[in-house]
DNA sequence: GCACTCACTTAGAATTGATCAG
DNA sequence: CTGATCAATTCTAAGTGAGTGC
């Protein structure tokens, strides 16, 4: 534990402590680190291993098969079948070809990468395959990796680096229907790459016969190593692991500004209530907003360049097309469809009951508008946001997600824990307030290829220990009745004993069936690790009796290690 | 106001590793 | 011991929001 000294600190000092030692955005006073660990260069295919076009044997340039197999590894996905896809992977793939290859090469579909395809799934099979030793000496040199590259040392404590390694080149996939997938994300070379550490830290070298693009000591940033990405012309960044100091500090301030939030929140929404009768109509729009992010938690919705990304919208950015109004709608009043593609295009699908002076509003904002035309038409993001800044330092518009999401979890606990539950019912109370707030927050997940499966398997050994069960009692059944004649009590409380057993072990079971069904398209983890005050959980733990690891496992622990380290039983959101 | 840059958090999918039943 | 299964970890895309300069 690398960092226990922090933790100590860090909780004993509050934020009094980081202003006495950051004054004014500095972040760190000593920065050291090795530098990135590059993608391992590229291995020509083996002799044997064939492309095709149009039916003929064809050797590629190192450059244009190095692309190919991008394309060849990602054979069987979906992807490769999209017409964008296979169109922007075409282009970016003519651009590493030889003039030759070139004139050649002028259609994907007579492009054969099937004989790549199975060599490398015949390498990952290999893989599978190897032996115990071969594999160990692969885990020592990944550990090896690690120790050197993988910390670096900030301040006084040695800190573990996030991501060390630098992406490796391969074909841009983006999440749903993104107008740049398939598209060439290039390697990353020693020159592309910004070192930032401090002045008088080890700079680290270049890989030999290399330069770094630039040097840098800039301490009012976090970041260790950053580069352009060539997709989105994007900056991405190597930073610390979420159990580092400056990240378990920031993460920590969040909460602490949603709690400011909870103090102040009946004040703003009355404040919105009233700003829906405003005579201006940004304010109307701001107001309207502002309650859709507060009792939905939908996200701000930045504005997007057109045509750059895929098309999906947060609240600001809503269309008309998004919402439908139901004045009366399965015998409820006033009632909105939303309908949209959110962050990672994952949909928000949701027929919300409204006020009605919300309700009129809407109807007022769509008037005389295209389907394509933005809902709040007078608001965006910056606006709202400067807006929230007045109500309570601090806040905007992501406050309220985290407010709505830890408030949620502290409230469906107290509802949800039986005190006389066993641990697994009082686990299975926890994910189910848990689930709660991934609903709200609208965490989805593609259900597991094999759900269907794996819950007929849990099915069958229900039905295993059912049928254990019934044997098991009618033993004891038996042994009670020998034990009139023979006075053997003995049998009867170890028969008893086994009956208990299995009963418990048969509730563990269908607790874990319920469980997962109810989780099938929830994922509890975002939510878990970004929203849920984990002094909440911390709290909640220490109060049942539960201990922390079967709510956080280890990686869980070390994030929230300030928390657990702070957080009595008594502890209130 | 607006366009643009930058830094940082949040996100689901893919991959890897640990565990368990047979 | 071995393969299936599930949990953990890794990966990197996609958001938020502040700041800057016109």
């Amino acid at each position: 534990m690398p960092n226990a000294s922090f933790t100590k600190r860090f909780c004993r000092g509050a934020l009094r402590w980081e202003e006495e030692r950051y004054p004014e955005g500095i972040k760190w006073k000593f920065l050291e680190h090795k530098g990135p660990v590059f993608a391992p260069p590229y291995e020509p295919l083996p002799e044997n291993v064939k492309f095709y076009y149009d039916g003929k044997v064809m050797k590629l340039s190192t450059k244009a098969e190095e692309v190919a197999t991008f394309f060849a590894k990602m054979l069987d996905h979906e992807y490769t079948t999209k017409e964008i896809f296979r169109k922007n992977f075409f282009k970016d793939w003519r651009k590493e070809m030889t003039s030759e290859e070139k004139s050649t090469i002028t259609s994907l579909s007579k492009c054969d990468f099937t004989h790549m395809s199975q060599y490398f799934k015949a390498q990952t099979e290999a893989r599978k395959q190897m032996s115990k030793e071969e594999k160990q000496k692969i885990k020592e040199e990944n550990e090896r990796l690690l120790k050197e590259y993988g910390y670096c040392v900030m301040d006084n404590h040695k800190e573990r680096i996030a991501n060390f390694k630098i992406e490796p080149p391969g074909l841009f996939r983006g999440r749903g229907n993104h107008p740049k997938m398939g598209m060439l994300k290039r390697r990353i070379m020693p020159e592309d790459i910004i070192i930032n550490c401090s002045k008088d830290s080890k700079v680290p070298p270049p890989p030999p016969g290399h330069k770094w693009k630039e040097v840098r000591h800039d301490n009012k940033v976090t970041w260790l190593v950053s580069w352009t990405e060539n997709i989105q012309g994007s900056i991405k960044y190597i930073m610390l692991n979420p159990s580092s100091r400056i990240k378990g500090e920031k993460d920590w301030q969040k909460y602490e500004t949603a709690r400011r939030l909870k103090k102040c929140v009946d004040k703003i929404r009355n404040q919105y209530r009233e700003d829906w009768k405003s005579k201006e109509m940004k304010v109307r729009q701001r107001a309207v907003a502002l309650y859709f992010i507060d009792k939905l938690a939908l996200r701000a919705g930045n504005e997007k360049e057109e045509g750059e990304t895929a098309d999906t919208v947060g609240c600001c950015s809503l269309r008309v097309e998004h919402i439908k109004l139901h004045p009366e709608l399965d015998g409820q009043e006033y009632v909105v469809e939303f309908d949209f593609l959110g962050k990672d295009s994952i949909r928000y699908y949701n027929k919300v009951p409204v006020e009605k002076r919300v309700f009129k509003n809407l109807q007022l904002f769509m008037e005389n508008k295209q389907p394509e035309d933005d809902l709040f038409d007078r608001l965006n993001t910056s606006i709202l946001n400067k807006h929230l800044q007045d109500l309570m330092e601090g806040l905007t518009a992501k406050v309220f997600r985290t407010y709505n999401a830890s408030i949620t979890l502290q409230q469906q606990l107290k509802e949800l824990t039986n005190p006389d539950d066993n641990i697994p019912a009082k686990i299975l109370s926890y994910n189910r307030a848990n689930r709660a707030v991934a609903i709200l927050c609208n965490h989805q997940r593609a259900p597991p290829k094999t759900f269907e499966k794996s819950m007929m398997n849990l099915q069958s050994k229900i039905d295993a220990k059912k049928e254990q069960l019934a044997d098991a009692r009618r033993e004891l059944k038996s042994a009670k009745a020998d034990a009139k004649v023979r006075r053997d009590e003995k049998a009867v409380e170890s028969k008893k004993k086994a009956v208990q057993r299995i009963e418990e072990q048969l509730m563990k079971l269908e607790v874990q069936a319920t469980d997962r069904e109810e989780n099938k398209q929830i994922a509890l983890s975002t939510s878990k690790l970004n929203y849920l005050d984990p002094r909440i959980s911390v709290a909640w733990c220490k109060k049942w009796g539960i201990p922390i690891e079967k709510i956080y496992n280890k990686t869980q622990r070390e994030k929230f290690a300030w928390a657990i380290d702070m957080a009595e039983e008594d502890y209130e959101f």
